[in-house]
DNA sequence: TTCATTTTGTACCGATTCGCAAGAAATTAA
DNA sequence: TTAATTTCTTGCGAATCGGTACAAAATGAA
């Protein structure tokens, strides 16, 4: 957006890639346990930069979320509207989120929101805030979805729409709570298959369904 | 069990009494952002008491949420392998679990363990390995009713029984989270009785099953 | 009383916390 | 060159962190 700012000393750290070594902190040490000097060691930028940046601790955090959620929210936004058949949609989103709850190195992630602020959140009113929007944020959208199928005839027209899009959304937070305990990938995968399919049983969903374009 | 150590000073504090201020402690606060100093004010014991009767921080934690275990746990095996009816038997597992997750005045509490250290299990292998040992422990318990169900014809013999508890575990971790993130009781309980029932009906449970007695 | 034992309270340790003030350094515009 | 602007570096300050040393206090045993 800003391309250049014309005057003054050029900045010799990229935002974006900060916010990005940011959130890997936060992910591997939890929010309160980073401090801003882990911050600071990450990004490779000294603290009163930081904070001139970003903000303060918090403000830092958001900005890093905000960046990360931007990030995946297209492929899964795709995933769920976009693919056709409900079931391979549902298996292309929990693969996408497995994905980004595991790191490459083996290194147990878990979800940047659910895992690392859960801590905090009933203490600090602000994060519970940030804490309560994200689940908010998940339920909405698989209920959109599943309000979608349910008039497309791909899942009973009479199913508990709501009660199958929080089965979903249980599934996501599982699967950020036992990325974070340390499951491995292969397995994290074989339970998303799992949940989904029983998730769509229950909803007697039709394999072959009405909704094909 | 050790009933009167009979030299020395008496100790001032109740031990057991002391614990359970502790836990509410971590549990409001989170586990890092929990300070000696927070622990101490709560119990009403000097931080070197503390430190003497209990050990280290982790220690603390450690011995805090064995007592709550202890404490719940009869009442949950109970729901589960005691209760005739499965289904009753869930949703009463589940209303016990509801109720230790969201406090009395309304705040938001959410799972002992679950809720207040899958922040820093990432970055402490103690206390990954806690969350692990959690985790593990109510997969191994829904396993072990569903193979159960199965055998005695509560549900489909050909059931996929790992698939089923693993979806009744991620009730209890969405519900960890939910109730973290502020959610009121009355919505907690029916998202548990909502997936209880879902769950159910992908397990072909047939409602008067042949287990009654 | 006297001694051994245990708990309690005070005071402190070095390390780290978040946040910021002040000035040096680097760049563009004039 | 000079001025204006922005960023970077140094360092501090008040508070807090987890953990501990030490002596006073309170009890039972001798």
């Amino acid at each position: 957006m800003k391309a250049k700012p014309s005057r003054g000393r050029p900045r010799e750290y990229d935002p974006e890639q900060a916010l990005a070594a940011a959130l890997g902190e936060f992910r591997r040490r939890g929010y309160t346990a980073t401090s801003l000097d882990h911050l600071s060691d990450a990004t490779q930028m000294a603290r009163p930069s930081l904070y001139a940046a970003f903000g303060n601790k918090l403000e830092i955090y958001r900005k890093a979320v905000r960046q990360y959620s931007e990030q995946s929210a297209e492929r899964r936004r795709h995933a769920l509207f976009e693919e056709p058949s409900l079931q391979k949609g549902l298996e292309d989103y929990f693969e996408e989120i497995v994905g980004a709850y595991v790191s490459k190195d083996g290194q147990p992630l878990g979800c940047p929101i659910l895992s690392v602020i859960s801590g905090e959140a009933a203490a600090d009113p602000e994060i519970g805030a940030e804490l309560s929007a994200a689940v908010g944020k998940t339920d909405s959208l698989f209920r959109q979805r599943m309000a979608i199928a349910a008039e497309a005839g791909e899942i009973a027209a009479d199913a508990d729409v709501g009660g199958i899009a929080a089965m979903l959304a249980a599934l996501q937070h599982s699967l950020a709570l036992r990325a974070r305990a340390g499951t491995r990938r292969e397995e994290l995968s074989s339970v998303a298959a799992a949940h989904v399919a029983l998730t769509l049983k229950a909803a007697n969903y039709a394999e072959s369904g009405a909704a094909r374009g």
